[in-house]
DNA sequence: TCGTCGTTGTTGAGCACTCAAGCACTCGGC
DNA sequence: GCCGAGTGCTTGAGTGCTCAACAACGACGA
């Protein structure tokens, strides 16, 4: 197998820009977060998850394990960032009715309200970093090669034999 | 303006792709680094521009400063990692001659030889994560995309008047 | 020579994450 | 009932980052 084979011009360019776009990006977002809402990029992902429990009929919340799992957050993660966001007043934790073991977790409406006062900035950053720096034809072509890559981590079944 | 305007339904799945993206890939490759080379992704790339330097004719240093500037890294940042690496005994410091304000950083033999350990399993962690998802041109539609987001990250030059 | 300002680098507190370990519970077979 | 494996969540140590404050030096004009 040809697994030695380093990157060739075109990969390395990529790369190169592509790791220095992730990091600016992502330094952007996050200290426009910290400055305008006291909450790390993360927080608001979980948020805006939650947010949109809310919406759904039903109980409004999330098990611990469904959050993570939506998330790709790992279970550890989740912990420390709900008890975190429970003392900042932006989240509930619940005994699951149907399995002890569970947590269910709810967004309160200051939660609810700290994401409405954040959305418009953030928005405002994602789209000033990346969107008004690319055609439509481009945000398409991102869209495709962003889902390319993580269909390559979904686990591939085995097939028999 | 039109600042409060959302993100559009192509661009929301574009973004939550990319989020998703940057996440997956960025965890994997910390993972398989530290797991491999005992070193974050961030050490590597310091690294990668030490070895640069070294093979460059002159010194085969960097000023912490160009280094920072060069990874877009904070001072305070680099100098942490720094430490850390010095105690690795993967760089050095040494004082510069011509302003004892600087302080130049080169890497040693260990560093050299960790990197190059690193570098094949590192090297085909990203081919399995990006490029053996991606067609010739979406690695094309890639290196433009990330050059045009980063562009926007440079100072733009307010014009007189 | 002096004061001032910009530059260079470090420090330490605070914080979010990872990893390994552990506790409490559920489920299924005996 | 009872045991074992699997699941759900938490804990705490360790680590790398940010941010603000600071110390030390260089450059330059008065």
């Amino acid at each position: 197998m040809a697994r030695r084979r380093w990157l060739d011009k075109d990969e390395q360019t990529a790369w190169r820009a592509y790791l220095l776009t992730t990091q600016l990006v992502d330094e952007a977002l996050d200290r426009q977060l910290q400055r305008d809402a006291q909450m790390p990029h993360a927080y608001y992902g979980i948020l805006v998850r939650l947010d949109e429990a809310r919406r759904q009929p039903g109980e409004g919340t999330l098990r611990m394990t469904d959050l993570a799992r939506g998330l790709r957050y790992s279970q550890s993660r989740l912990t420390h960032a709900i008890t975190s966001m429970e003392g900042s007043g932006w989240v509930v934790r619940r005994d699951c009715p149907t399995d002890r073991r569970s947590q269910l977790v709810a967004i309160t409406e200051q939660g609810v309200a700290a994401l409405a006062d954040a959305a418009p900035g953030h928005v405002a950053a994602v789209r000033s970093a990346v969107f008004d720096q690319l055609t439509a034809e481009q945000v398409t072509q991102l869209g495709a090669i962003c889902a390319a890559i993580v269909r390559g981590f979904e686990p591939t079944v085995t097939p028999p034999g």
